[in-house]
DNA sequence: TCACGATAGTTTAGTATTGAACTAATTGGC
DNA sequence: GCCAATTAGTTCAATACTAAACTATCGTGA
């Protein structure tokens, strides 16, 4: 594959992201939640401790414990110590946190799903295998 | 095609992005320019008017001014003032900023492109064609 | 067991980003 | 032609982010 096509494909998936980003963040943040602070809680299930989410997520660590301060701080996580280590904290969803989760979930699906919609069910299926093999 | 397949997809994608962006900012700011800034002298020939790079890029006016101050400060673009419109400004790309921006471009190609690499020739043209529909 | 290199998470201090308000120029309606 | 509404870009003040340094705990090897 030609150089120009490496590029081409990152900036229209760059800007694609960037836009559906901007475009939901307003209400996303209804919710009473940034959209980083979004991504990082759709994480926390697989990723319960703060250190996984800081390289799932490419993020600094202490861009997670503001993140996970400010979520605790609305109620839509809580921590724990984990037994078997004392360094680690778990963090664990709280229903409201589940629940506003879903809901900004909702949000991105639509907004994603918006343009998601251009493509047939069968491009949709192959694009899902396409950035599965690339992650 | 269901919610969790579009959540899926943003989230593998997200942090595709993400990761191949935090791999390369080191290398990218050895050239004395931020990632973001690249991303921004990319679009400049296609987009040489601040307002539409703050618009296709998804970005804040001020965020644009302040980057095209830096771009500038360091030689790699200049600014005209349009004749036609008094209020915009053209930017152009310097010789310099032509080089270090294809700098740049290659170190983005080497790591989206070593991800990409997973997919053989017919994927990538297939990933290709589906971003450009979605864009 | 204990010393030390590595790891989890936090704090601090400085830089980067951006919303709101601003100036300057343009456009459309009358 | 003139003025209100709009648009381009900037400035300023406030917030967000993050590199570096720190504390606490862990794990390993002698």
């Amino acid at each position: 594959m030609a150089k120009n096509d490496v590029e081409k494909i990152w900036s229209l998936n760059y800007r694609l992201m960037m836009s559906v980003i901007t475009g939901v963040a307003p209400d996303v943040a209804g919710l009473g939640m940034e959209v980083k602070e979004l991504f990082l809680l759709t994480e926390v299930e697989a990723h319960p401790h703060p250190a996984e989410l800081a390289s799932v997520l490419s993020m600094p660590k202490p861009t997670v414990t503001m993140y996970v301060k400010r979520l605790e701080a609305s109620g839509f996580l809580r921590r724990e110590i984990d037994g078997a280590d004392l360094r680690r904290h778990r963090l664990i969803l709280t229903p409201e946190g589940r629940k506003t989760m879903a809901r900004g979930l909702a949000l991105l699906s639509k907004a994603f799903g918006a343009r998601l919609g251009r493509l047939n069910s069968a491009e949709q299926s192959e694009l899902a295998v396409l950035l599965e093999k690339l992650s």
